[in-house]
DNA sequence: GGCCGCGTGTGCAACGTTCTACGAACAAGG
DNA sequence: CCTTGTTCGTAGAACGTTGCACACGCGGCC
């Protein structure tokens, strides 16, 4: 047996002991325990983490003390010499379907482990993705699992040299911590070859501008768009992108402004489902029949997307794989690993009502009657 | 200037010094501030906790060195004689929209304090609640807020007796605790008055069971039910209940269940958006317009309500307020109060394209064909 | 002038844990 | 019998902060 190698510390999460004895309200300390064992508080200390060098004896002694006294480690007081066994974990949003799956993925991958997720919301602007991750720093998380940060690299290589990271979504070859993404350019192509597949020739791209500091790195949106670009091109057609928001108004204003034109597609792409949904909206105002006038599709397979009335043709990409996948690597890098690596999931084409052949028509001509 | 109050504390969240020195990768602790500012470190922490007793001077040179050297408190070490500045927020799911917004709006309220809100997920079961209870309790939280906790009155009030706590979603009279609850017998009787107003007579209402823990206290379902029950009987109406679960299968399985009885209600009333969009999938393979033939009404305003496709007649719980207020209780009771409070927030109908009159019919048929 | 009170600043003992360094006990080999 | 090695257990110094108890200096009042 190794000397060095550590047994996996100790899980002491799961629910407290069934009637711990209270100290006049005092929390129960090592020393309790110690004291209770009749040992010394570093063999205490030992056992709790899983470190080498105890017998089976001192083992079954103290494990039974701890459960008779209910005692769980404080985490302040762990922080300020090993670990704090805390994954903090950024997410842009709560109300981001995708973002919250992954966060549920993360939380699953982690029940039995020693290690505790934490969940902050960051915003879409550097400073308070800054502030959010700060404020995990402050409380000394173990690892960081920033999700779509909203950030250049250089800064996340900063956090990323105080604290193991992995970001989620974000695209591009990281050095100092690994990334985990959904290949965002072949779901767009799996799309655009889709549509393609349906006869459809004029098909827009729907997207949202890149941020000012997307250069080594890209968000999702922007590996969308050159995804769409690229497989657009490689069927030998012009890709034609109209850039508004990833919201439901700004789907509507971008279908307006493609629909309105004097050749108008027969086929909107939105780079998200919520703004998918918005391009539905405006298909109907418009009075045009979704397949037949007007394909729509989306990406993310949010769950509006699912619903009977909606059945929106997207690409789904499994949050949950994702935040697994994100875990394995944080786990990793926080056993010591320092290569960074790159994880890619496979997005899936999920194919519903909203996208079909566009209708053969002789003479093109509109009807915005006819509810 | 009364001597025993204390300024508040000192936000020290706002992003970082602008070109902090980094002492050989070392964390700037109080220590290096207090050198820096040639000030005991006594004197560094007061000025850091907005405590009595710092000349304007000492404020201004301590500030000054905490600025050049980017200084921020170790949490951790900070909890083992002080506060934790951490609010810990506990919701049943991230796939919640209701939840998630009320986690939002705590996040919002507590941007401007020093506290920092970190949020877990507990699951539908008390053993999960404790876990997560726990762990938060082990990172020594200064606040619990519970949404919809799944656990008995005695367990948080166990909870409640460690740290202040506040749930939300939780009808009953609280003790130890205080509770933000959205008046869900009103909103109940909001929607079965505009049921009646529309000329509805046979009204379902879609609940799940009870859970055993569920006395002094119940969960938003159970008083959804009691208000529904309260609301038919006030109309002269017998209540009818269907129990399954709120999920969109569930809500087809009922809805299911009541449609195809010998008399068949003429609005369904779904205790949660979610199964309501399983009763109108219900709806449309049994060939039934919606309203003309059915009315659907749910309870929670969720996303895909508001689509203009599904356009759900609903009542609306703001979650935003629910969480602002759960965050101006729990300070108070971080400030010493000790009596209980219950803040109750109003319901809102929001009518949309579900619900209506029901058709007149001479004879009664159905016709299951007609797409 | 001595005393009190007040306003400021400081020294230092906690807080609960980890982990290095070391000691004790014992076995095996020369 | 001494040395060497291995295994198990312990002592005790950190870690970064808080806040009590106290010291100091300065006015004002008897």
């Amino acid at each position: 047996m190794p000397k060095q190698r550590a047994k996996g510390p100790q899980q002491l999460q799961g629910g407290s002991a069934p009637s711990p004895i209270t100290l006049g309200g005092r929390r129960v300390t090592i020393l309790d325990v110690a004291e209770r064992a009749d040992v010394s508080v570093s063999a205490v200390s030992k056992v709790v983490r899983g470190a080498y060098g105890v017998s089976p004896q001192m083992q079954t002694r103290v494990t039974a003390a701890i459960e008779e006294l209910g005692y769980r480690p404080h985490t302040g007081a762990r922080t300020m010499r090993g670990r704090s066994y805390t994954v903090g974990v950024v997410l842009v949003e709560l109300t981001s379907p995708f973002q919250t799956e992954v966060a549920q993925g993360v939380s699953d991958a982690l029940t039995d482990t020693p290690y505790q997720d934490v969940i902050v919301t960051g915003g879409t602007t550097p400073e308070r993705q800054t502030r959010s991750i700060e404020a995990l720093l402050d409380r000394q998380v173990d690892g960081l699992l920033l999700v779509a940060p909203w950030l250049d690299a250089e800064s996340i290589d900063k956090f990323a040299k105080i604290v193991p990271t992995v970001t989620i979504a974000l695209h591009g070859s990281p050095v100092g911590f690994d990334t985990v993404v959904d290949d965002e350019r072949l779901g767009a192509r799996l799309m655009v070859d889709h549509l393609v597949a349906n006869g459809h020739r004029r098909i827009v791209h729907t997207s949202m501008p890149s941020a000012a500091w997307e250069k080594k790195f890209v968000l999702s949106h922007t590996a969308r768009r050159q995804g769409f670009e690229q497989a657009m091109r490689g069927h030998g057609l012009e890709p034609d992108i109209i850039e508004t928001w990833y919201s439901e108004q700004g789907g509507h204003d971008a279908a307006m402004q493609a629909l309105t034109r004097s050749k108008p597609p027969t086929a909107i792409f939105a780079g998200a489902d919520i703004s998918a949904l918005g391009t539905l909206r405006a298909a109907e105002e418009l009075g045009l029949q979704v397949p037949e006038d007007l394909s729509v599709v989306g990406y993310d397979n949010i769950y509006a997307s699912t619903i009977n009335r909606v059945s929106l043709t997207t690409v789904d990409q499994s949050g949950q794989h994702t935040g697994e996948a994100a875990v394995r690597c944080l786990m990793e890098r926080i056993e010591g690993r320092t290569e960074p690596k790159k994880f890619v999931v496979a997005p899936e084409l999920v194919v519903r009502g909203t996208s079909g052949a566009p209708a053969k028509r002789t003479k093109r001509q509109r009807t915005p009657a006819a509810s």
